[in-house]
DNA sequence: CCAACAATTGGAATTATTCTTGATCAAAAG
DNA sequence: CTTTTGATCAAGAATAATTCCAATTGTTGG
């Protein structure tokens, strides 16, 4: 077996991501978004962290947040003017809200193509940052019905 | 010469517009917005709009965007938490910021392009709504140097 | 002109987020 | 181990965009 196992958390939080130390508050938040796939605003958060950190406080999740936002580690996301949502898969993609469900979904590019396959950027356009959200709904599609006309 | 003109705004908004009723307020909203290509905030608009309207309220420019947006004739734009800005192209296309001059460019698709070659919709959906925001700085293209290897 | 209804106004209320201040913690130095 | 220094945290106040509300004004059809 691996190194004898000592009392550990369920994930395990390195001391240091990208720069940016790992205090017991930024871990657990980074760990909840890693384990949660449903892009939790920053209240949805505070929530759940209730649970390891009774005594944290709403600004220190915001706290936390922002320090993962700025330092890469987790992705912010905007949907019109509601409140933010966090979402810890780092892969370039964009998001499509279910309007019915209420549900966040993460849509990826087709393999090897990009938005700049489709856009007519400006000249000397340098990109840092993209956001791509889809509003709509998720019609069942109808079992393959072979029409009898 | 053409019938004769008589005082006249600028831009002659029509009685109604998509089912909205055109009001006194809601025409110079949505002739300011015709102006203008600079996509500007609720509150701009507000204060552009006081030269031509000295007693209206911030609320009522916010009743006539949501109006406007409601009915299709104006398309609402977000950027991160940034406050909400307003665009009267109605041709699909996204934004880009830049962050430099904080200018924002509209960016149209190429002919015959849509986001669907790119993206990897999930089944079923149906789109209703897609937006597209870019954030970034222009970069001068260098005078086309030939490299002297 | 009058009734019915919609639009506008000004100010209060809401809400996500940020700021401020003092307390606490952690790493480094003595 | 104790001090120092700087980062982090908690709690609540402050901010700012937007929405809500009640009262007034405007518009339309009879």
């Amino acid at each position: 077996m691996t190194q004898r196992a000592r009392k550990k958390p369920p994930i395990e939080i390195p001391e240091e991501i990208r720069g940016l130390r790992m205090t017991r508050q930024r871990g657990e938040v980074y760990r909840l978004l890693m384990e949660e796939q449903v892009h939790p605003t920053a209240n949805d958060v505070f929530m759940r962290a209730k649970d390891r950190l009774p005594n944290v406080s709403l600004a220190t999740i915001y706290n936390c947040l922002e320090a993962l936002v700025q330092h890469g580690i987790v992705r912010q996301v905007n949907f019109d003017r509601e409140p933010s949502r966090y979402c810890s898969n780092l892969v370039d993609h964009g998001h499509f809200h279910d309007a019915e469900s209420g549900v966040i979904h993460d849509v990826h590019f087709k393999p090897g193509h990009s938005l700049g396959d489709v856009l007519d950027l400006p000249n000397g356009a340098v990109i840092e940052d993209v956001e791509i959200t889809l509003r709509g709904r998720l019609q069942q599609a109808p079992p393959t019905n072979h029409p009898q006309h």
